[in-house]
RNA sequence: GUGAGCGUAGCUCAGUUGGAUAGAGCAUCGGGUUGUGGUCCCGAGGGUCGGGGGUUCGAAUCCCCUCGCUCACCCCA
């Protein structure tokens, strides 16, 4: 092969395009069954939407290109700064909350991975206008509806959640120096990678003391929202967190999807504009790396360019779904080509052939014939590949009587019918 | 960006201590007598062994370089 695929991009083949379809399709109905609008963007941005909010160096992890007129674009490596610029743009008469989810191609100029690569699909769900938990817990149910969609159950994934906001107060409760902080987080992050001692030696390295690596060990070993004690909770801003995670999973509860979800203090989810919750979604097995990332960013909206506003969602990206799928076996089959596949028994018959097949077009059926022709027998292993429906068999019953005959390729079921008859 | 592993047919792989026209299964295409599919049987096409250089009488096999893929780290909006 001459010209090689870019690297991190993928082709689909009919079986892989049936297959992002369909996964796409479900993210969808998901949305929609939430009463989400799709709306899109670009694919080419100005690269300082990026730029502006994280860093000139976030130009090396993205794909950016100087067009004829010098200007500098940027292929979108998220969604989230499109949606922050047609908020602002249409803020005064939007109604809130709104309510909007985009699925989009997404780049990214990073080193390719199982489960990673420089090109995919995004599904994106932001819910703006709306600060209570409610909020965070309708997009939690949003997410947990889309897994349900593609057939994945409790048994398979969970929810992590966590709050930025707790973390935020442990640490400041534990005394723990500001330019420590970045560590510890680390640190948290890593709970469930890395052995108990490997974090002793990164509590070590932090320069934590005795009396915060203790403390930091027994925040690191809660399982559960019960398990939050009443030496942390003693300080109102741990409290306040504690209490509004609580109203959370009661949400949750109340949508039905407590089975799906569980704290964990070890979502930490970046550095980058979370403020409140923040959740992930993991396979069971922990095989894979993360499926979903969401949680709440009031802040970011403000920073680029719109009114202040809060708002939540999520991102999904299609790659490990599509690892964990497969995994479990729940890759759809590919669907027919064709309802109905003409076939002669007459030779090569094309104008009886075509007759029928227009026929049927016509009445939008969906109708292939074996364009190379052949003998009956052919045209049947054709049709029979091509998972059609029916085959109708063109012969000299209709030239004589306008009669074709149907055949049920399910039942083997066959009869002769008028062609006037076929396909409703 | 750092480190490691792997590149033989479209796919999954075999190929002896370096030895002759590089094999298998699956897939593809064709056939199994002119009106009937999925099974089965027979046959065919398809590989500059990722590419280049070197060692050798001889390289898929050993050495070097390069490209590509995979995994881990970093990062993960």
């Amino acid at each position: 092969m001459k010209v090689q695929p870019v690297r991190g991009t993928r082709d689909f083949y009919p079986e892989d395009m049936a297959f992002r379809e369909w996964l796409l399709e479900r993210w969808r109905q998901a949305s929609r069954r939430a009463g989400f609008v799709e709306v899109d963007g670009p694919e080419l941005e100005p690269l300082e939407l990026y730029t502006d909010k994280s860093g000139p160096e976030i130009a090396e992890q993205l794909y950016w290109l100087d067009d004829k007129s010098g200007r500098r674009l940027a292929l979108r490596p998220e969604f989230t700064p499109t949606l922050a610029r047609m908020i602002a743009a249409r803020q005064a008469s939007l109604p809130e909350p709104v309510r909007w989810f985009n699925i989009s191609r997404c780049f990214r100029y990073e080193r390719a991975q199982r489960g990673r690569l420089r090109e995919f699909f995004q599904w994106n769900v932001d819910l703006a206008g709306v600060e209570g938990e409610i909020a965070d817990a309708e997009c939690i149910a949003v997410a947990v509806d889309g897994l349900r969609g593609v057939g994945l159950t409790a048994r398979d994934v969970e929810v992590r959640i966590n709050d930025r906001r707790l973390l935020a107060a442990l640490v400041r409760h534990l005394g723990v120096a500001e330019d420590r902080v970045p560590q510890v987080f680390g640190i948290l992050d890593k709970r469930d990678k890395v052995p108990a001692e490997t974090l002793g030696v990164m509590m070590a390295e932090a320069g934590l003391a005795a009396a915060q690596r203790q403390g930091l060990a027994r925040i690191l070993a809660w399982k559960d929202l019960a398990d939050i004690d009443a030496r942390e909770l003693a300080t109102p801003e741990v409290a306040a967190a504690a209490e509004s995670l609580r109203r959370l999973f009661g949400f949750l509860a109340a949508y039905g999807i407590a089975e799906w979800c569980r704290f964990d203090i070890g979502v930490v989810r970046g550095l980058a504009y979370y403020t409140g919750p923040v959740w992930e979604v993991h396979d069971l097995g922990g095989e894979f790396r993360a499926i979903f990332g969401g949680g709440r960013y009031d802040r970011l909206l403000g920073e680029l360019g719109a009114k202040a506003m809060p708002a939540c969602g999520f991102g999904c990206g299609d790659a490990v779904l599509g690892l964990l799928l497969d995994d479990r076996g729940l890759r759809p089959a590919l669907a027919a080509a064709a309802e109905f596949f003409v076939a002669s028994a007459a030779g090569d018959n094309w104008t009886d052939i075509l007759r029928v097949v227009r026929h049927l077009r016509g009445r939008g059926r969906a109708t292939q014939f074996d364009l190379k022709g052949g003998s009956l027998k052919r045209q049947m292993k054709k049709a029979a590949e091509a998972a059609a429906r029916y085959v109708v068999i063109v012969g000299d019953e209709l030239s004589a009587a306008g009669a074709v005959t149907l055949r049920d390729m399910q039942s083997g079921e066959q009869r002769l019918v008028p062609l006037d008859a076929l396909g409703g």
